[in-house]
RNA sequence: GCGCUCGUAGCUCAAUUGGAUAGAGCGUCUGGCUACGGACCAGAAGGUUUGGGGUUCAAAUCCCUACGGGCGUACCA
């Protein structure tokens, strides 16, 4: 990790000072950012480790400013409680922070020991509707922390489990079946997934008129729920019937399920092209869900699980209660398939860690499998992690796909590009090509609605307003696109004036403006925002630090002319600065899966 | 009922996991271009962090309590 000259030091002489003191091992002194109000450039908060060093704050606090007080590379030191704020001279802060951008981008690496290989699963639609914003939000989570755990030296293999068989599906099929008329998404141009999704609409429509049908000639039957008297509608029965037909192989069920389902996994492809998803590999529910019975078999032999009177094998969770691992009957619950998936990732990719992306509503459910995990006796089942994240609500309220209230991937996709592309359109329609515009469109509109889903903390239901969460402006993705798209403006023309700034050829002590201070010492915080958040599981967190930085650097523009600099020197220490700041943002947008555009 | 979780500016969200005077964006109001790109910048107003107790050098954060949301509490997935 980076980290400034003089703090390191500090580190050193503590340790000397307090050579009594239990130091932790790799123990470091972390500088933090000074806050706006107070004069100076970092501050060491001597509460913090006043335990460790078992010292008074205040005492500790003394020996700091006068370590500072005494330090070449600090300007002026001041201890106001036991918070100690430091001012670095110029050189100081540039040498240990922009001066070398390879340094301080590759300074984010863990160690080879901390390095892990980490299976994340995330995404797992079914395949009887497209996708919606709920989805969105999975897949930008997902593939966000698969890429920012990648970022910080993690093997990281990307899973996604496809729900492709259930009575669910069947519901499609049957009303498919029933009033297709044997369209397809070649004979009507609909994306597979929207045309099967748009079966699974009318199925609903139909079962609904059977059921008040029923309720209405047998009133007895009124306040019964519609699950209770799904069996006696006759699409209900019919529903069951395929299910059952399904399951004992026939034939024709089969291959309506086959050509239907792939009419869903290329609309799918799509969507996730689109997104710029790509899964190490693909797990079909059809081909995992029988897997399970077997351990829970093993399990039962070993005294884990036990068998109820009733013929049902269940395993006591003491506060969680006693979870049916096993029907009565024989057959999978849901958490049989996860105790078996959870084993065939394992195996088939030894990870020392498993992440699934799935909804809080099912925060219960993963506590229970990863207590059943560790119960059967995997050494690994302590590094499982469920990252649950909160629904996305609409103004109206919840999305209901029965209902339609649903906010549709594609749609949303294409609305956005849409609004990116108007946008560019009114500035500089004239001057560039459709191509271009669109391909920015592209870059912009994507970014801005990635970068919208994960500015929310994964754990919060978030509101999402299409009329306020569609912007461009303010805390938004093509904010911080944009500082990326001036700066490269500015070394265009740099290099047209043929300006040069090699790193090692700036007198960096020129830069000692405010707005040029802040920039760099915002800029070298980078490398330990990127592993706070891997280590947290938290995009957000890398998010917030981009705004900052982009409008660190907008304040610097604006009072920092570059190529209008006095002199040459300056111009060139300027355009250096900004050169590391433009590789900082375009990395961290790229870890998160968003794209620079080289103008906009 | 029980369990988990949340309640912060008019709105949407932050707050380095117990740290300094609780911050951003949007919205409202006031300013800033003979432009290194205005998808920008500067400023103002806006808060008893749902109410009430407690713990300590320090509480939005931890504990207790009341109120109010959300989710869960299946031999559904």
């Amino acid at each position: 990790m980076n980290s400034f000259k003089c703090i390191t030091e500090l580190a050193t002489f503590l340790q000397k000072e307090f050579s009594q003191a239990a130091f932790p091992e790799n123990w470091t002194v972390n500088a933090d950012k000074c806050p706006p109000n107070m004069t100076g450039d970092l501050t060491i908060n001597c509460f913090r480790f006043a335990k460790i060093l078992r010292g008074s704050p205040d005492k500790i606090a003394d020996k700091v400013l006068a370590f500072f007080k005494r330090h070449s590379d600090v300007v002026t030191a001041e201890k106001i409680k036991a918070f100690v704020n430091i001012t670095l001279t110029p050189g100081a802060v540039y040498r240990d922070s922009v001066a070398c951008l390879d340094t301080l981008l590759k300074s984010s690496q863990l160690q080879d020991t901390g390095q892990k290989r980490i299976l994340i699963e995330y995404s797992a639609p079914n395949t009887n509707k497209p996708q919606h914003l709920g989805h969105v939000r999975n897949n930008t989570l997902g593939m966000s922390l698969a890429s920012l755990l990648s970022r910080v030296g993690h093997d990281v293999i990307q899973i996604n489990l496809v729900n492709d068989r259930g009575i669910h599906i069947c519901k499609s099929m049957l009303a498919y079946e029933r009033f297709g008329k044997g369209i397809t998404p070649e004979s009507t141009g609909i994306k597979g997934d929207h045309l099967v999704g748009s079966f699974y609409v009318k199925y609903n429509a139909a079962l609904k008129r059977e059921l008040n049908d029923l309720r209405e000639t047998k009133p007895e039957l009124h306040d019964e729920s519609d699950d209770k008297l799904f069996l006696e509608t006759e699409i209900g029965q019919a529903t069951h019937k395929m299910l059952q037909d399904w399951e004992n192989g026939d034939e024709k069920v089969i291959a309506l399920w086959k050509e239907m389902n792939s009419w869903v996994f290329a609309g799918f492809d799509q969507t996730y092209k689109r997104m710029g998803i790509k899964f190490n590999h693909t797990y079909l529910e059809s081909e995992t869900y029988l897997l399970g019975k077997d351990i829970v078999a093993d399990g039962l032999a070993r005294g884990v699980f036990k068998k109820r009177e009733d013929g049902a094998i269940t395993i006591d969770l003491g506060k969680m209660s006693t979870k049916v691992v096993l029907r009565s009957d024989g057959t999978s619950v849901y958490i049989t398939q996860d105790i078996g998936t959870t084993l065939k990732k394992y195996s088939d990719y030894k990870p020392e860690e498993q992440i699934w992306v799935v909804g809080d509503e099912q925060i219960l459910h993963f506590k229970m499998l990863f207590e059943i995990m560790k119960k059967l006796g995997f050494a690994w089942a302590n590094d499982l992690h469920h990252l649950a994240y909160g629904m996305v609500n609409l103004p109206s309220g919840k999305m209901k796909s029965r209902e339609g209230t649903v906010v549709d991937a594609d749609e949303l996709f294409d609305e956005m590009v849409n609004l990116a592309g108007e946008a560019c359109k009114e500035r500089y329609g004239d001057s560039v090509s459709s191509e271009e515009i669109s391909r920015r469109a592209e870059t912009i509109g994507m970014g801005a609605l990635k970068f919208m889903l994960l500015k929310f903390n994964s754990k919060t239901t978030m509101l999402f307003d299409p009329q306020a969460s569609v912007r461009f402006e303010g805390d938004t993705g093509p904010y911080v696109q944009y500082a990326c798209a001036r700066i490269n403006s500015i070394e265009r023309k740099a290099a047209e004036q043929g300006l040069k700034f090699d790193a090692d050829t700036i007198n960096w002590d020129l830069l000692s403006g405010n707005e040029e201070k802040t920039l760099a010492i915002t800029a070298f915080f980078y490398p330990q925002i990127l592993q706070a958040a891997a280590e947290k599981m938290d995009c957000s967190a890398l998010i917030d630090y981009l705004l900052e930085l982009a409008k660190a650097f907008n304040r610097f523009y604006r009072e920092c002319p570059v190529l209008a600099a006095d002199n040459e020197e300056l111009a060139s220490a300027r355009m250096a600065l900004c050169h590391a700041i433009r590789g900082i943002l375009t990395d961290g947008l790229n870890t998160l899966t968003i794209e620079v555009p080289e103008a906009m």
